[in-house]
DNA sequence: CTTCGTGATATGTCTAAACTTATTCATCGA
DNA sequence: TCGATGAATAAGTTTAGACATATCACGAAG
């Protein structure tokens, strides 16, 4: 039987991110304090300097410290809370819940975007865009409020399509890839139109994400999204 | 003259990684296709497997790639959305703003939890921790409601500071590193003593954040922030 | 027909070595 | 005193090679 070199639970990289966090928590190395250099460490621990290198990527991706290039690594003074959220497609959420998905359309139609979405598409006041209003619901439950603009100059296509039978965001998914995506969180008190939608009550704070995406040639939908009284959004 | 070897805006596996974006959203690798093993790539683009290894493994976690030893790396069919937000202690942000800083303690005494803090904090029910009100404010605005509950026990010393001279929430950021943070983002009506603390009327929609810190050792604080009505997060 | 190996294969991880590049620091000259 | 210059340094990146490991696919045994 040949003795396995480690446990294992994870790579070695990863234990040594592990034990750099310790070290760092349990303030042998203090905030501000320049660590050993990689070379160092790779001797310590007995690997290879670019193992070494990996961890050390690693937690200062996470904000536990600052690398730069003839200075050294330190432990960062105040480190900022990086949150990732998970942002899933609605269908898979209700799905996931182990509850029915289904949607409605409200309205469909061409219409000038108003002010505010155009600033944001970074497209002329006035421009001519599809105006899509849906409800997403949850075991027949309203659970989303969808007010979307996909502009047809990103993709022509979409002109002709029916979204009353294909999901809007999922069309775009597939036939509208996107480089980039802006989002914003925000608390609104639910509008007539909300409270229509969502079945509530009107002054309902509502739980509001606000989303462009757009990819080389420029935006291409804006869509502001607006849950069901009393969701909240988890992260890490 | 020596002739540079390469424009490089950026490193080899930055630029291959862009390429990968490049042909999924081209289409030209479709969703849930398989794409060449990672030996092909190196070949083809005349690089090390390990460069290209780096490339895939960024865009898998980014998620548009998935991939499986044996099975090879697919394009994800139906990408989940990621975004990062980045949360800034209040401070910092109030002055990145260009506006002056600075808080008062509503109030700082020990109490018994309430059920629902117990809980998220894994706690018996009643333990007795300190509560803490403080009202953050940009240029004597007010900006963030805190609501906090940091617990003793996590670090014992906490019982002898006096929180109006030292902000709770770096002191703890210095003298009890946490391991785990859970957040979750909602929308709450302003309640009385909202109203009161941010000077706004009694129902305005208010986002809410709540986090709960924790250790190996358990749960150091509690705290729900809620937000001057209008504040928005922004991601990406 | 099903189940259980077993081998092939693609990714995962690590290493040692080399080269690149940004930045600091000390030294020297104006 | 101040600024320019250049050497030294630490991280950044890449490479070739090796071995580890999960899992798919196929074939043998039941």
């Amino acid at each position: 039987m040949t003795d396995r070199p480690a446990p294992l639970a994870s790579s070695k990289a990863l234990n040594i991110a592990q034990e750099v966090r310790r070290r760092i928590i349990d303030r042998e190395w203090r905030q501000g304090d320049r660590i050993p250099d990689e070379v160092e460490l790779a001797i310590e621990l007995g690997v290879a300097r670019a193992t070494v290198n990996k961890a050390l990527q690693l937690i200062a991706e996470e904000g536990l410290l600052e690398r730069r290039r003839r200075a050294g690594t330190h432990v960062t003074v105040n480190p900022v809370r990086k949150a990732v959220l998970s942002i899933p497609v609605v269908r898979e959420q209700v799905e996931q819940a182990g509850r029915t998905y289904s949607h409605r359309v409200i309205s469909q139609r061409l219409r000038p975007v108003p002010a505010k979405v155009a600033a944001r598409m970074d497209l002329a006041p006035g421009s001519q865009l599809i105006h899509l209003r849906t409800v997403h619901l949850a075991d027949d439950a309203p659970f989303q409020a969808e007010d979307r603009w996909p502009n047809p100059a990103a993709v022509p296509e979409m002109l002709a399509v029916d979204f009353r039978r294909d999901n809007a965001n999922e069309w775009l998914v597939r036939n509208a890839p996107y480089t980039r995506a802006d989002l914003s969180f925000s608390a609104e008190n639910a509008n007539k139109r909300d409270v229509l939608l969502l079945d509530t009550r009107p002054g309902q704070a509502l739980l509001v994400l606000e989303r462009t995406t757009s990819n080389d040639m420029g935006a291409i939908t804006h869509v502001r999204l607006a849950f069901h009284p009393g969701y909240s959004m988890s992260a890490e």
